[in-house]
DNA sequence: ACATATGTTAGTATTATGCTAATCAACTAT
DNA sequence: ATAGTTGATTAGCATAATACTAACATATGT
């Protein structure tokens, strides 16, 4: 069962990932109904992407609490710092920050993250995104 | 049967469509056999495949060729164009040209078109990707 | 016309995504 | 403390994309 590569996510297991993060402003951690109403899925569709994504080392839970492992925390901040960073140079293009962050999205999990730091230094290592959030580091 | 949006394309419809356009360089339309050599799968596993994009009228078949229509022409020319912008921005940014087409493969087939176009104008109108094809129209 | 090539269908498998219905666990209010 | 409610989990099912083998059909060449 459970499959696809360890380091390797799909756009869902992706979003899940972002919402577990951001859940609350990271207080308390999120539970199976709330995950399942923000991804607009039935919990039992949200029980099957927390296998994949326990399997795979990123979350952890407890008592109905869903955290993301060091791993999964690792994860989160790749794809952000690169979702960021793909949002900017969109932006500098002429793109709408809206339709920037939607393009950004369908692709910020699979590209390198190599590749993603030399587009950084080529926009001259900008510090926010288009929405002022930290493209680096501590990105929260 | 037969579904995902009749213009979207997924990752391995992509590899079809280019493979049909770019086999033996324009002359004779591909077979079946030629067509599953090249992808790397059996001949079953491309006939599926081409039930799908018939379904898209995106390929004609007659007696065993296979052929992209208008519509299948215009969706390979927009994925090159795509694909070239791509790369020339990530080999201007310092990625390897091998790298950059990996990756421009990825999701060239995803971003929208007036995206693409918005990056090839702040890239400053090159005219040839890295590998020195024509960007625009008229690229084979 | 026959033998070989090639194309096509049928049927199966796996993975990702999603659902409903049923069960199980945990908390709340009396 | 227990009955009821709420929430989590499992079971079972469905569909789409990808891929296979085996079987069958249709060409093509000699």
């Amino acid at each position: 069962m459970y499959s696809n590569a360890n380091h390797t996510l799909t756009k869902k297991e992706r979003a899940c990932i972002l919402v577990i993060k951001n859940s609350d402003r990271n207080s308390f951690p999120i539970r199976v109904s709330e995950l399942a109403e923000a991804m607009h899925v039935k919990p039992p569709t949200v029980e099957e992407l927390l296998h994949r994504l326990e399997n795979k080392k990123m979350i952890e839970r407890n008592r109905g609490m869903i955290i993301l492992t060091e791993k999964g925390r690792e994860i989160y901040s790749k794809i952000i710092m690169i979702h960021r960073i793909l949002e900017t140079f969109f932006v500098d293009c002429g793109v709408s920050i809206d339709d920037a962050c939607a393009e950004a999205s369908n692709f910020d999990y699979m590209i390198n993250d190599t590749t993603a730091k030399l587009i950084l230094i080529k926009l001259g290592n900008p510090v926010n995104c288009p929405h002022g959030m930290k493209i680096q580091e501590g990105s929260d």
